[in-house]
Order: structure tokens, then C-alpha cells, then sequence
DNA sequence: GTGCGTCGATACCCGCCAGGTATCGGCCCA
DNA sequence: TGGGCCGATACCTGGCGGGTATCGACGCAC
């Protein structure tokens, strides 16, 4: 299998539309419903649904873009980390606005050790990172589970925290010594944000779409939103707006990560010093 | 990058020889040093050296001989699995002659489940089984730590055991209530054996190549050679050979072990059956 | 030093297949 | 029932992957 044919059969599959992936593609239709049932002729399987107005995955056309995106991700990386071998140093990914202490402890702690190799960070936002690290656009990440999925990655924990919630300064929870999460999730009027999914898209739901920290917290000065964030977000956080604990909230912990196998010395002096942090 | 470009880098890379590259990819030569340099010339870096007496890899060489096998095992685990989807039932790998009670245990756990499939089991040598999972002939694996690499995987501990040497019946040490590992490693004329690595060749080292339990338990018994196994092996060692515990060596963990993101049905149900041993 | 063998690079040719355009055929809907 | 949407088919063309022949560099034997 070609990954030009398996690059075909993620647009098809994710377009649900020949057409539509053949514009994205760049090329014309009829090469591409040649290319498909090719690639389904080869193997024996049917991959998609046609009925002339409407293309569905079968089950293994499910099956083949799952684990053809991983594939195409691992050509992806081999691709990229060729390209970047020989320009030493590293490139570590976080969520922008989250574990900003740690990060800035764990590149001072990193730039003192012999041999240190420059580091340049790349902030993305909420579950990209995992993506990054998988297609080699980075080559180590700082996650938080249990909201990033850690998955196929090797990783050290670095610390953990409790959750504050966070909200108008003037709201009348506001002066409370602490909150229970169930309090938060139902504020009238204060409904939690969405966050856009791996593939930047938004679920459904009642409340507002946010992709970066500032916007949420513009929502939330506005009285627009709320949210539960990892504590550290504290010493950062705009004076429009108080935090009060939640303590049944799940404990965050902030991990280092990376793509198994890695066997640069970089990587491994940075993983050092996190643990030593 | 296309897989074709990417499997005749590391024919080329494994043989460090366009000529037995060329040969074992069934192509001639010619094509083979074009699609390498017209290769470079696309990512813009060198990835082998030649003088005309030899080839050796590059730094850059090295990171695509690494990244560009796992890329082709996910690329050929995406085409196996799509293969197989829509055939129901899972394929297990483990090492020939590890946990064979263990193993019938989880087999017999998960047949009792409703809505049970059928479950291959595929006994491989040791360091194979990492590559089946990889490569998508094996869907789910029963792995030995520390001597498996876990790395990659998702994995739910089973259980723990200590550690024998394995002796011919009437050799001295055979008694013994214990061993130290120390006593083991220096036998006198009865050196440990050589499993093969990951790529099927032996390292240097002075105990005989070994690729299967039966031939091992040959070898001791012929008194050329001892081994230090997992406890386990005691309940079908042949009635020649005696087994010493050994407190000092490392406890074994069997791990179940499965690719990230398998959203198989079937799976998750003998994950959870093995849980629940 | 000379000649030969080895091995990768280059030159050149051919056939296949990826990709293009034109068109068909089924289906929904007005 | 006709028009429009959409995937499949037919057919052509060019590029490229693969072949053979040959070159050029190097190491080695004598």
C-alpha cells in the first residue's frame, strides 16, 4: 500500500464525498474513484458504501482510516525528523497557558546541564499536542492527563494539582471557601466552554466555543462562562476574575512525553532534568 | 514520501550495499541509487555516504533507518487490519512455552464472556511478539517485563513471578534450596544461552544460539548450558532438569499488551477478562 | 605500476500507470 | 418527466519507475 493511496482514502473518508476530496487532493474525480476501488480491489474489501447520493464507511473502511492516519502521521514524522536530524535541539510542545511555571523551571533546570541543546516551544492549543508529537512536528510535549490521552507515548510524571473553578470576581459563589464541581457544571448562566476536538471541531452543546485561555477568560469577565482549571492557572489569572477550589474535581497531573524510541541524547538530558525538577 | 521510496532506504540502509539491496527488493541497481538520491535531493540532507568500497549511514540516515521502519510497520498494520476487519476474532502472540497456564486461563476467562470471539493464539520466539503487534499480525500480546519493551503500547499488569535456574537434574547446585543469580551467570562450563534480537541474529557471547524453550531445555540437559527462567516453567520442565529459585533475580511481570487506540470490541473484552483473572 | 574486479553513478530507452477530459448512468427532486 | 448532482467508465497522454549498457572510481594482487 502506497501512502498516496492511503492519503486518497483518508480525504474520501473524511469528506464522505469524492468530489469534494478530489478538489482537496488536487485532482480530478475519476482518478480518485480509480485509485479507491484499486486500493479495494487489492484488499478485498470493501471500504466504502456508494448509493449515488451518499458515500458511507463499511466497517473496515473505519477500520483503514483509523489506522491509516497513524500510518500516514508515522510517514509524517520519519519525514520531518529526517529533515530536522543534524539541526540540533529539540522542539517541546504544551498547551498554551498551562503548567507555564514548570515550563519555564524545567528550561532553566534543562539550559544548565553540559550539552544542553536550545529548545524552542510550540504552544498549540487544547489536543493538539498529541498530534504534534505523533507527526513529528515536535519531538516532546507536556500533557495533562486525564485530559490528554498519553497513548502510545512514553512518559514521566512531573507533578500534580488540584482544580479551582473560575469566575466573574463579582459572582456570588466568588467569596465561597470552596465549591463542588456539581455546583459549577449547573451555574445558571455560567455554562462551561467547549473546547475544539483533535480535529478542530466543536461537539454540541450549550456552551460558548473557546480555543485559547484568553478568550475564555474574556468570556468568563463578560459573565458569559465558567470554567475548572488546574490551580496553577492561579498566579496568572486577570484580577476581573477569582478562583475558588473544587476539591472532588479530578486531580490534574502535568507528565513529559514523547514518542517511544526516541534515542536522541537531547531528549534524554530534558527528560532528566524534568524528573530531577 | 511514498513507502516504495521508503522501503528502498532501508534495504539500503540494513544491507549498507545498493547491489544486495537491489537484489533482495527484486529490482536492479540503477533504479534503486536514483530513487535513494533523488530521495536525499527531496528532503535536503544526506542520508548515506559512499566510497565506492562502502556505504555507511548518515546521522540524518540513522533517524529515517529508525522512524522509516515503524512508518512501513504502521502502514502494513493499516493494510493487515483492514484485511481482517469484518472477520471476526482476535489473534494473541506470546512467547512459545511463557504462561502457557496463565494463557489458558484467560482463554477459557474470556470464552465464558457473551458475545465472545474466536481468539488465534500465535507462539512466536522471544522479541518477535513486539513486531507482530506493530505490524498488525497480532491484535493483542502476552509480554514478559523487563525483558520485553512495553514501549508504545497500552498495557494492564497480569501478574508477577519470581525466578529459577533451570539445571540439569544431577548437577551439584541442584539441591540447593536457592541460588544467588551471581552463581548462575559463572557456571563452569554451563553458560547462559543467546536468544536472538528483534532483526534474528545472534550478539557475540560465549552460551550456544537458542530459539525455542525445547532446544533450551535440550542444551541443559546435555549439560551445555543453564538458564534463569521465570517460575513458571516449573509445572511442565522435563523430569532431566532441576529448578532453583533465585530471590536476587528480577521479578518477571506478564503484561497484557495492545496497539493504542484498537477500538476493537473484542478486544476490550479480553482485556477485561485478563483483568479479572 | 598495471590490470582486473567490485560497486555505485550515469545515460538512455521502454512500458505502465497516474492523472487528465469527455461522457455515461443512476438517483433525487422540482 | 426533465434537470442537476455525483460516482463510474472510456480513452488518451505524459511522467516516471524500471530495465540494459556503460562509465568511473577505487582497492587489490602480482
Amino acid at each position: 500500500m502506497e501512502t498516496r493511496e492511503l492519503r486518497y482514502f483518508v480525504a474520501v473518508a473524511e469528506e464522505l464525498h469524492f468530489g469534494r476530496a478530489a478538489q482537496r487532493l488536487g485532482i480530478a474525480q475519476p482518478p480518485l474513484s480509480r485509485a479507491i476501488s484499486q486500493l479495494e480491489r487489492r484488499l478485498g474489501v470493501a471500504l466504502l458504501e456508494r448509493s449515488s447520493r451518499a458515500v458511507t464507511l463499511t466497517e473496515a473502511g473505519a477500520v483503514l482510516l483509523r489506522e491509516g492516519r497513524a500510518a500516514l502521521d508515522a510517514v509524517e514524522a520519519a519525514d520531518r525528523r529526517t529533515r530536522r536530524a543534524g539541526h540540533p535541539g529539540l522542539i517541546l510542545v504544551t498547551k498554551a497557558g498551562s503548567s507555564s511555571e514548570l515550563l519555564a523551571k524545567l528550561l532553566d533546570a534543562y539550559a544548565a546541564e553540559p550539552g544542553a541543546m536550545t529548545v524552542d516551544v510550540l504552544l498549540c492549543g487544547p489536543a493538539q499536542q498529541e498530534r504534534l508529537l505523533r507527526d513529528g512536528r515536535a519531538d516532546v510535549a507536556l500533557l495533562h492527563r486525564p485530559f490528554d490521552s498519553t497513548a502510545g507515548f512514553d512518559t514521566e510524571e512531573l507533578c500534580s494539582e488540584g482544580q479551582v473553578a473560575v469566575l466573574p470576581a463579582g459572582h456570588p459563589l466568588a467569596s465561597r471557601a470552596q465549591l463542588r464541581l456539581a455546583d459549577v457544571t449547573a451555574l445558571p448562566g455560567l455554562p462551561l466552554p467547549r473546547w475544539p476536538g483533535p480535529d478542530g471541531s466543536y461537539a454540541d452543546g450549550p456552551g460558548p466555543e473557546v480555543h485559547d485561555n484568553a478568550q475564555l477568560y474574556q468570556l468568563i469577565a463578560l459573565g458569559r462562562a465558567s470554567a475548572v482549571l488546574p490551580e496553577s492557572c492561579r498566579v496568572h489569572l486577570r484580577r476581573d476574575l477569582a478562583a475558588v477550589p473544587v476539591p472532588d474535581a479530578p486531580t490534574v497531573t502535568t507528565v513529559i512525553a514523547w514518542p517511544p524510541h526516541s534515542r536522541s541524547l537531547a531528549l534524554a538530558g530534558l527528560v532528566r532534568a524534568a524528573t530531577r525538577l
